[in-house]
DNA sequence: CCGTGATATTGATACTTGCCAATATCGAAA
DNA sequence: TTTCGATATTGGCAAGTATCAATATCACGG
C-alpha cells in the first residue's frame, strides 16, 4: 500500500488484515487478552503474530500490559470511537437508495 | 496482503487505501459523482482512478450508471451499513475503560 | 546464575499492490 | 464511418507486506 499520513487510512489498514480483524474480534468479545490466545485463533505462526501485533500498536488500536512473563493486550477504546465515527461520515445514505436523489447531469456543473 | 474471502476483510481492504477513501468520502458527501471528476480529487492519473474504482466496485461499496459518455457512481447504501455493523461490532468497549474491568490472569484459564 | 517458557526482533523470501504509459473500448456527434 | 472525448484494460515496474526460521530478550523459578 502506499505510505500515508492521514490517521483514517492508518486505522483502516491496520484493520483490513484476516489476522488482525481476528485479533481486534477477540478483544472485542473479551478484552485483555493474553497474547498467546492468538496463536490459537490465527492460523499463523508466532513472529507473525506479534507482527500483527505490533502493527495494531502503532496504529493506535491496542495498548498492551505486562503480568508476569505474560502480556495482555486491550482495545483502545479511542480508536473504536474514532472507528465508529469514520463509518458515521460516509453520509446519511441510509434509508433512501441514491437513484431517487436527482443527480447532476454534467460533471463540476 | 494474504488472499482471503471473508467479506468484511474485503470491505475493509477496499477502504483502506488515500485514494479509495478520498473516493468514498467524495460520494458521502454528494452521491452520484462523474468518474472524471475523481480525477480532480485524487492526485493520480486517469488509469489509476480507473483501477480504484474498479476495486471498489469489485468490492461491493459502489455501483455505476453511464449517462451518455459519463460514468457516474453511487454508493451502496448496503455497503455503508455493512461497514457501520462492523464498526459497531467492536464491542460495547465505550464508556468503561478495559483497566476498569478485572481481566483474567492465566491465559485460557 | 541458569534453565525455561513467553514474547519480540531480525533477515530472507514470496506475494500483493499502487502506479503510469500505451492502448483498447465505448458513446455521441459530425 | 470517422473522429473525438471519456473511461477501461494491459503490461511492467517499484514498493509494500505477510510469512516463518532463527535468534534475541524478558520474567520467573530453581
Amino acid at each position: 500500500m502506499k505510505r500515508t499520513t492521514d490517521p483514517d487510512v492508518l486505522l483502516l489498514q491496520a484493520a483490513a488484515d484476516p489476522t488482525r480483524l481476528a485479533i481486534l474480534r477477540q478483544l472485542a468479545a473479551s478484552d485483555g487478552v493474553c497474547a498467546c490466545d492468538f496463536i490459537a485463533c490465527c492460523d499463523v505462526a508466532q513472529p507473525t503474530v506479534s507482527h500483527h501485533l505490533k502493527v495494531l500498536r502503532e496504529a493506535g488500536w491496542v495498548r498492551t500490559e505486562r503480568r508476569a512473563s505474560f502480556v495482555y493486550y486491550f482495545l483502545l477504546p479511542g480508536a473504536v470511537e474514532r472507528f465508529r465515527s469514520l463509518a458515521a461520515g460516509f453520509g446519511p445514505s441510509l434509508g433512501m437508495p441514491a437513484s431517487n436523489r436527482l443527480p447532476v447531469l454534467q460533471p463540476q456543473a
